[in-house]
DNA sequence: AATAAATACGACTTAAATTGTCGTATATAT
DNA sequence: ATATATACGACAATTTAAGTCGTATTTATT
């Protein structure tokens, strides 16, 4: 339980890579995707996220592929596990409020205390914490 | 993401019923499943699990049920977890090590770091600061 | 003793979410 | 021009979670 996405552990994988890259060297999804054993178009559609939060900066053409364009180190985790996947909780009515049992639910408010402090644990670290 | 399943959920509901009854009276799969409107048979199933670890009691034949057994200030959350869906953790390798790319990869240590910090936190964290 | 209502539990089916693939468009270095 | 990269929606396959069913066992009640 608890586990992450494939999506977030290529998207780790990958920046971990681009991180090691020389200033403003790029990288392609095909590269990383054949030197970690990863699909590529998976990769590739996850990146593309990425980069339209401009995380990361994508160039087109051949010689193209992708860089690290933001601070790492101000983006906190919790952003970026949302960027790829939807909302951080253990629970959907921790954001969606469209519960019919609401007025019975016994567990909505100890649960929401656990909620708030995975995010906030994950709210301090920073996607530097990770790729560096 | 991060989402907790619905044994997880089913199984926290039914402590908090159980906790509000007064100590010693049972009640019954039935009984919590019409209440708060969710499937018996998957309740019954999830209580049985609970039963085997002595978090709570069962009792057979008609008018038989189920109370607390134990004191829940002593079962911590991650435990807990762990009772109804396998191990804690974001990712795979962090339990089981048989990955091929274990040399390559370069997000272990610090998904390993996350990894951590959820199960202290979970750790600090006893049933009954969720069921009361 | 028979019955009904409860737990116990494995096998199975259904549903949902994740993961992966494909086709097509666009940009660009050579 | 062409080859190679990103961009992205639609689709298919796979995996996991959720729910159901059948049968056995226990036990209070009649």
């Amino acid at each position: 339980m608890l586990k992450i996405t494939r999506k977030v552990e290529y998207a780790l994988i990958a920046l971990g890579h681009l991180q090691q890259k020389e200033t403003g060297q790029l990288a392609s999804a095909k590269e990383i995707a054949e030197q970690y054993g990863i699909p590529q178009e998976l990769l590739a559609k996850t990146l593309q996220k990425l980069a339209r939060e401009k995380i990361i900066q994508a160039v087109k053409g051949p010689t193209g592929g992708y860089r690290i364009s933001a601070d790492t180190n101000t983006i906190n985790m919790t952003r970026f596990f949302e960027i790829l996947e939807g909302p951080v909780g253990l629970m959907d009515c921790y954001f969606d409020t469209n519960c019919i049992q609401l007025n019975s639910c016994n567990i909505r408010t100890p649960i929401n205390r656990i909620n708030d402090s995975i995010r906030s644990m994950l709210n301090q670290m920073t996607l530097a914490d990770i790729t560096t």
